[in-house]
DNA sequence: CATGAATGAGCGTTCATTCAT
DNA sequence: GATGAATGAACGCTCATTCAT
């Protein structure tokens, strides 16, 4: 086969594509992120069909890449609380690794480009996440409240110290462990 | 001349564009707004010079709105607890009386049209609450957090919670309170 | 209302895609097209939606045209021969006159662009020469073959006519003649 | 070197062309005609260099073709009409056995990549029915019409024969007999 | 001031052709 | 020679903005 299609190449695009969507939003021409990406702006599409398919599967790259890394070294015999604590901070981690991912993230969410589809497969990736937030919620006050809630008070609350601890890098340590013990009395 | 067109038809451009972002995003066009508006594409212009003008006063007028009704009838006199209930379900009340305020509202909050003067003075618009906030935090845990974290925190604790509302109507006042009570562990 | 939409400049579109389909086939650039008709490349989609519209209108236009023109000052009380010659000089007439509509048409004849409905509604547009073709079938040897046979075979035999006056037109007038003479012979 | 490479790909490109073309017209991609052959987009670069360069060929092939059948068994010694006949007869039998090599033929022949030079190559192909005509044309009443008048005159006819043959193929025998007949009446 | 046609830069995508493997 | 990825010019169409009426 000649000249395969490199992986090198695809993953050049997708993080191209990353930068140019923080620096101009989901709007920038895919010849910005082609030229980005150390390619010609017909290359983009011999990797991707079409520019909403670059993004959707942009989305779930990230949204994996985000979940893996929550989980890594999950430490399964620690008590509910430092499993939660451990996940929490690995998010963090993530977020503060690399604030662009977080950023493209956070654009491409709200895209219309982005397919149910794609945000079905998005909820899937984070399946490993389910089982911790059910031990969570019948742990505490949000006994009664509906499954999703518990996801969606951890997301809001992650993402508000997120921002916070990029936004003023020198004390992130301990915007995280603030924000991480809000959320243990929210739930509590 | 503060205002030598019609203001009329200025609102009508407003929520012509409110509903026309929520169908279709902020790349709709100008033209689709003006339509809806019941004008010709061309007048939208004598209105707003250019279309990221029309959506910064959009942004603008949108949060205003929600401050405004967030501190009617403010209980001066109640306890911190009651205060904070009363501009919450106020709140709630807007983001549920019409959705499509809040859909835009998110949409624009991301959009790179909205310049950092406009976010200043969206924030300046907020001022009514600040004094609501600082007594928040010094009430509980977050005491020595920045003074910002406690505005965010109720931020994203209300838009979970508002989103919880609207996708099931029915519990919508239960989900009110939930969320509440879950804010007031939060920063007790 | 203001600058309403000029019937000169659609008119100068179809022409001005006459002369460019003429000379540069059909894949010939709408930008093309708009240029040699004195707009600016967008304004060609006030007049025509996309470029298939233009070419389906330029092509009943162009039908309309030569119908009418073989159809122009038909001697009612002539008889048979009289009556299809007339026709039959009309529409060299109009060949010779602007040789580029020929080619024009000749060319979107084949064109996929031409929808079914174009190609009904122009089908109808020569409905006015039915009679005449309905009343030479039953004049001569083609009596039993199929009504649209006599059409076809005066159109086959027009178009070879037009080709030799147009290459040759200082004979144009015998060549004429000679057609007419060979189609007259084919339908006795 | 006269043909380096796999004649039966080169035949196998030809082919498949022929019926790309006919179900999408000249401007479909090259990279379809290829995958018709089964082959990659490049290779079909390596026996014509260019896409003009197959469709002349195309071109040739097709009409090279059409004479040599029309010119099969060839009755030297039949009187004229029966000739002809023979003639007429198998050309109908070659459009109407692959009517999609005549309707690819159509398409070509109107197409601006055809140059003049490989018109020219296929009027030669068609030396063979020069004499033929000649002879024709001395028979009967088109004795002063220029010498291509026959040639395109029963060109014309032929045609028109044609498409009523292959739309109504139970009676194609006698198109072929009713068209061969209008045929002599027009040059007798 | 209202209208809506005019403008032209800009974009996603296609595709003939080239070239590394 | 075969393959198919790489290239980049080209095109149809859109749309914010301008301007004649």
């Amino acid at each position: 086969m000649a000249r395969p299609k490199s992986e090198d190449k695809r993953n050049a695009i997708l993080e191209a594509a990353t930068h140019v969507i923080v620096k101009q939003g989901l709007s920038a021409p895919t010849a910005t992120i082609a030229q980005e990406a150390g390619i010609s702006n017909g290359s983009l599409f011999t990797y991707f069909e079409t520019k909403a398919e670059l993004f959707n599967h942009l989305y779930l790259e990230l949204k994996r890449e985000m979940v893996e890394i929550a989980l890594e070294k999950f430490p399964e015999d620690a008590d509910l609380r430092k499993q939660v604590f451990h996940v929490w901070s690995h998010w963090m981690d993530w977020a503060t690794a690399d604030p662009q991912k977080r950023r493209a993230l956070a654009q491409l969410n709200v895209s219309d480009d982005i397919t149910p589809a794609t945000r079905a497969a998005a909820h899937k990736a984070g399946a490993g996440l389910v089982d911790l937030m059910e031990r969570l919620r019948s742990y505490g006050s949000l006994r009664t409240a509906p499954m999703s809630f518990v996801g969606a008070l951890m997301n809001s609350l992650a993402e508000t110290t997120m921002d916070f601890m990029i936004s003023d890098p020198t004390n992130a340590k301990k915007h995280c462990k603030v924000g991480f013990e809000t959320f243990w009395r929210a739930i509590s």
